[in-house]
Order: structure tokens, then C-alpha cells, then sequence
RNA sequence: GGUACCGUGGCCGAGUGGCUAGGCGCUGGUCUGCAAAACCAUGUACAGCGGUUCGAAUCCGCUCGGUACCUCCA
């Protein structure tokens, strides 16, 4: 097991060893999606970066359990109907009862999720079905004297915890400045301070999610259940937290301060935040309406799109920069991302047929060390990608005879590209269409007539023939093996 | 206003004191009937100003510009 993986932990602000808690174990907890609109380019980063966090573990022979919530009872909606869950606000414009939303909009995450290859979660827990869990951390967070109730609600007290843990060590906030900062929001009269946030919230008429509690019909706070789902299904000291970067405050500042108040420590060990993705320099979010949905890159359907970007791309695009920058989305960026996967896949596949010598003519060792150096450096995909290309260009340079590879050699770089490119940075190759024999007898057809054009230096009607394939975006190569063909 | 972060060649994007990042694009060359692909060649980029240092994109200060969080958000 290799112990040399660095991870960024926000709590320090710095890089620092990866020494899992009860190796070979981790645990490994990230904040999903609300599900109550489509998923957007924001929603992959966060779910390729930890999928790579969860694929490399695995792969350093850790024995993983990856927890990623569903969160369906919706948090308070501040600025329409206070109170009110952004679930049920949508169930209502929609007629829908509020769990139909919450099935349907979970089976569409599921999909953009598989058709990116992103692996499934080991429990994917969702806030409603942890009601109960939910409602036995806020009576455990009453009895040791760190919230109060008023009319229904309970809130956490955060001047009363602060005397004794520091609020605000994970975004390096102080209980003061928030005073003076923190706005009118829903519930105000009933909290002793502005601070002071809600764990479980009184539901009004209007309310259709609701459930009964020792203290009202009503619904749990914004942060109660990641703090009960992860110490659920991961203990009380786990390893890794992550989640997007705008979660940090007030969601798991929050979280901290409810694992203390309840557990007399803290929880996680290792908190990891990945940046957003910006377009036009603005993060693209929710709030703002300036997202496009996976389904949009996928079919191209969106006006900012030049065309479709099929789903690899995506993700190849989102692993060219490292998690913790931002991401700044563009047609052009897109699209050298498409060219350049497809040069790395091309190279792959000619490792297959690659002609060995009897020695190799570099010393392929150190791109070897260079893979697991970048995963190690806090999961440094783009630096990963950069050596792959290295490799690339020396497998085209084999292909050209101008370097030389020994057959070991060719079987250690096809290992490199099976494990980094395909089982770690979870990249696969896009499906050919319905390759099926017929296709590929009907295609040697056309490549045998073109061929006879050639030979009889018809060679408008060879390029007819090419041109009428590029439309229906086929592309013809013509290599010393004889024409080659290939689906865009 | 408070807190955190960022500003790299046409575009995207690594890099935190000295060693070619990488990809895409552009241009020229090799190869090809022509293409495509590939290979070779090609860019003295680090917001500005000052400081520390033998040496700074990298450390410090100031200025300018931008972003995020402080309200649900990946």
C-alpha cells in the first residue's frame, strides 16, 4: 500500500500525509446533489472529483466506503415562502406529490452519472429515509445544553458553543463578524441570535413534507443529515469529508460544530473541497441561472453550445484542471479537450499493434514514477494527463520508427495507460455506434470500391466516397495497413 | 463591510526560488495523389510597481483587476 498520497485538507490549509484512521479502511463521505432540477457541469465536477479520490483509494488497495447522500426533504427556501422546502415548492408548480420530484429528478442524476462513468457510491443515503437518525442527533445536541427550542423549532446556539469550540475553524470565520454580517432571514424573532441556525424546523400549514418530533410537525435543519447519515454509516471519526467549496460555510462549519455538540469531538478527519465551475468568469450555479445541464452538453441543445460534447469529454475536460481551481467553461476549451482525448486514445489503441524491438531505446522507468507521483500529489490529474501524453508522443514516435520499444516495455505502458487512464481517471473509450457485423461489412464495401478508385486514379470518386462517410461522421484514414475507419 | 482565493504565451491550464509542464490553435517542414493522423521545428507567458535574494512566475509590501463565501447552491 503506497504511503506517500498527499491530500489538501482545508481544515490546515495545506497539503498533509493521508493516514487513514483504522487502515485498511476509509471512509469517505460527500455532500450530493438536491434533487429538485436537473444536473449541471457543477454537479460533475464535484462527482468526478471524488470518484477519482474513491477510484485512487481503491486502487492504493484501501478498502473504501463511499458514502454519497441524496438530499430529497430540501432545505429552507429563504427568499420566496420562508419556511418552505424547495422540494415541496416545486412539487406544487409541477402537481406533483413531492417524492415523484425527488424519483424523478434521482434516476436523471443516476443517468448523467453513469453515462460519465462516474462510479456508484458504496451507500447512497437519502434525508428522508433518516428521519429518525436525524431527530436522535438533535435531542443528543438538547441534552448537552447546546440548543434550545422556541415554538416548535430547535435551534443550535452558537454563542453558547463557542465558549467551548472554536465556530468557524474550517472557513476561518469569528462569531463576531458574523453578527454584524449576517442578515434578516425566516425564523429571526425565535433565534437568540442571528447566527444561530436551525436543526429542527416547525413546519406551517402549507408544508406537505413533514414529520413528527418530540418538538413539532416539521422537517430537520439544513446540516443535520450529513452530520447523522455519515456518522451512521461511517462511525463517529471518519476519514474524508468532501464536497463543493460553497458548501464550506455555513453547511460544514456547521456540521463540525453539531459533531461536537454531540459527540464531544469532532468527526472527520481530512476535509476536502473541490472548486466550481465558472462561465464568463461567474460560477455557474443555480442561483444565478447561468447553468447548462449535462443532458444540454451531451446533445449539444443549449445556445452557448457550439456543438455536443459527447460525455468523455466532459470528464476529460474536468480533469485537465486540478479540483481545488476553478474551472472556466468555453466552446474552444471543450473542444481542444475532445482533440486532445482523442490523441490519447488513438495512441492506446496503437499500443496493440505496436512492432517491438529487441530493446527499448529510452528508459521508460521514470514515466512510470511520474504517474504516481502526480496521483500522490493530492490527486494532480492534469499532471497525470500531461505524462500520459509524454507517452503518447513516444508511442507515435515507435509507431514512426523513430524510437524503440522492447515488447516488455510495450506491455509495462499498455499497464499504465489500463490503470490511469481507464481504472483511474475512469476515462473509457466512446462507444463506435452499433458496431455489429453488418456495419462493418457494408463499411469494407465501400473502403474496397474506394480503393479500386484509387488504383485507377479515379480519384474523384475516392474522395467522394470520403466525403459522403464525413458527413455521416465517419472518418477515413489511409495507412500502410490500407484505409482505416473510425465514428466521431 | 468581513473572510478566503485568484490574475501564466491566441485559448484552456500545471507549476510555489534555479531544471522543456501539457493540451488545443497558428505557422513552416516530412509523409500522402490530395487529405486525415503522426513526426520534426516554432512561442524568451507569468497583472503593474517596489523590495528580499547570487538568482523569483514562485517569498514580502503596495496598487490595479477578478471570483467565491457571509442566504439554498457541487
Amino acid at each position: 500500500m503506497n504511503n506517500k498520497l498527499q491530500i489538501y485538507n482545508t481544515l490546515s490549509r495545506s497539503k498533509v500525509l493521508f493516514e487513514p484512521i483504522a487502515p485498511p479502511h476509509v471512509g469517505l463521505y460527500v455532500c450530493g446533489p438536491t434533487v429538485y432540477g436537473d444536473a449541471h457541469l457543477g454537479h460533475a465536477r464535484s462527482a468526478i472529483a471524488f470518484d477519482i479520490v474513491f477510484r485512487y483509494l481503491m486502487h492504493l488497495g484501501y478498502k473504501v466506503r463511499y458514502v454519497r447522500n441524496i438530499t430529497d426533504v430540501g432545505h429552507l427556501e429563504n427568499d420566496a415562502d420562508e419556511g418552505e422546502d424547495k422540494v415541496a415548492v416545486i412539487a406544487r408548480l409541477e402537481k406533483l406529490e413531492p417524492m415523484e420530484v425527488v424519483k424523478y429528478y434521482t434516476d436523471r442524476y443516476h443517468k448523467d452519472m453513469d453515462m460519465l462513468n462516474v462510479l456508484h457510491p458504496s451507500i447512497e443515503p437519502t434525508a428522508s429515509g433518516h428521519i429518525i437518525e436525524q431527530i436522535e442527533v438533535v435531542k443528543t445536541i438538547l441534552e448537552n445544553g447546546y440548543a434550545y427550542e422556541a415554538d416548535g423549532s430547535v435551534y443550535f446556539d452558537v454563542d453558547k458553543y463557542n465558549a467551548d469550540y472554536p465556530y468557524g475553524k474550517l472557513s476561518g470565520r469569528k462569531v463576531e463578524e458574523l453578527l454584524q454580517t449576517t442578515r434578516e432571514l425566516a425564523g429571526q424573532k425565535e433565534k437568540k441570535n442571528s447566527f444561530d441556525f436551525a436543526l429542527w424546523k416547525k413546519a406551517d400549514d402549507r408544508h406537505i413534507m413533514r414529520w413528527p418530533s418530540p418538538w413539532s410537525d416539521g422537517f430537520p435543519g439544513w446540516h443535520m443529515e450529513c452530520s447523522a447519515m455519515s456518522v451512521k454509516y461511517l462511525g463517529d471519526h471518519f476519514d474524508i469529508h468532501g464536497g463543493g467549496m460553497d458548501l464550506l460555510f455555513p453547511h460544514h462549519e456547521s456540521e463540525i460544530a453539531q459533531s461536537n455538540a454531540a459527540h464531544g469531538h469532532e468527526s472527520v478527519k481530512y476535509w476536502m473541497h473541490n472548486n466550481m465551475i465558472t462561465i464568463d468568469g461567474q460560477k455557474m450555479g443555480k442561483s444565478l441561472n447561468n447553468f447548462i445541464t449535462l443532458q444540454e452538453f451531451f446533445n449539444g441543445e443549449h445556445e452557448a453550445l457550439q456543438q455536443a460534447y459527447s460525455p468523455m469529454t466532459i470528464r476529460f475536460f474536468m480533469l485537465q484542471a486540478h479540483y481545488r481551481s476553478t474551472l472556466d467553461f468555453s466552446n474552444e476549451a471543450l473542444y481542444a479537450a475532445e482533440k486532445g482525448m482523442a490523441k490519447l486514445m488513438q495512441s492506446q489503441q496503437l499500443l496493440h499493434d505496436l512492432q517491438a524491438s529487441p530493446r527499448s531505446s529510452v528508459d521508460i522507468k521514470p514515466y512510470g514514477e511520474r504517474l504516481y507521483e502526480a496521483m500522490n500529489d493530492d490527486f494532480n490529474t492534469p499532471i497525470t494527463i500531461a505524462h500520459l501524453f509524454d507517452l503518447s508522443k513516444l508511442i507515435n514516435q515507435v509507431n514512426d520508427g523513430k524510437a524503440q520499444l522492447s515488447q516488455e516495455d510495450i506491455q509495462t505502458i499498455q499497464t499504465w495507460f489500463k490503470t490511469f487512464l481507464f481504472d483511474i481517471l475512469g476515462l473509457q473509450e466512446e462507444a463506435q455506434g452499433d458496431n455489429d457485423q453488418l456495419v462493418d461489412d457494408l463499411m469494407q464495401t465501400l473502403l474496397d470500391l474506394r480503393q479500386q478508385a484509387k488504383a485507377n486514379k479515379d480519384y474523384a470518386t475516392a474522395d467522394s466516397i470520403r466525403e459522403a462517410l464525413g458527413k455521416l461522421n465517419i472518418q477515413i484514414k489511409d495507412t500502410k495497413e490500407g484505409a482505416k475507419w473510425s465514428v466521431s
